[in-house]
DNA sequence: TTATAATATGAATATATATTCATATACAAA
DNA sequence: TTTGTATATGAATATATATTCATATTATAA
């Protein structure tokens, strides 16, 4: 692939050249798409809304967000794999929290994106 | 499954009703988890950190974000399909850009939660 | 017109992962 | 120590979608 056409040529090459440096690193990329990914599924998503409530046990998330017990407990998984939550145990319940304050914002904006529909 | 543990019953149950109550719709839930899966797959995420720059052509877009121009093609037609960026032809170029405006605040707030790694 | 450039697209493939089912583990109470 | 409760997990399945390849479309220039 060639190019000749692009009359802006010379400002179009200055930003490609802007954006290549600005870019930031395959690891920071990946990064950056993982926590969007754990938002990115409907029933994940309902679950870490309802821990910005505040901590709960596998019980009241599957009351509050549907599905099965085994399903939450899959999700939890993944969210805390990749340190979006935490939990604690006590007794036979384990309760699951908020780990990155980041997901507070992030949460923000998409309700905020989706209200604009 | 029934439930008797819990020795904070009381107070989960507000949380769980609190949860299910604020709950944002079925529609509004998928809507959010839609933008998030926009910037979840790093090809793609690239091409968005790429248009924050300024609007692009598909050819400057391969260059600076790397990939194939088929694959960078598909990858922005899923991108327009969920309205997260435009296009308008000038000669045999198309010129890409970000069409919502929460993209930027969401990957300022990814990019914070990759640094804090 | 023909040739070339820029972009788009359909089909096929591969991969990731959400969901379900059955069952295992951890804990508490009787 | 048996029973019931709460949670976790492995395997199987289904589904979504990223990527590639070949080719089509659109636009320009020769």
């Amino acid at each position: 692939m060639k190019r000749q056409d692009c009359k802006l040529e010379k400002e179009h090459e200055e930003r490609v050249a802007d954006a290549l440096a600005s870019m930031p690193s395959e690891e920071v990329v990946v990064e950056m798409a993982d926590i969007f990914r754990m938002l990115s599924e409907p029933s994940r998503l309902r679950i870490v809304l309802a821990l910005t409530k505040g901590e709960s046990c596998v019980y009241h998330l599957v009351e509050a967000c549907g599905g099965t017990q085994s399903g939450v407990s899959h999700q939890l998984r993944v969210l805390k794999d990749n340190k979006i939550v935490k939990s604690r145990r006590a007794g036979q319940s384990v309760f699951y929290s908020i780990a990155d304050e980041h997901i507070y914002k992030m949460l923000a904006i998409g309700i905020e994106h989706a209200d604009c529909k």
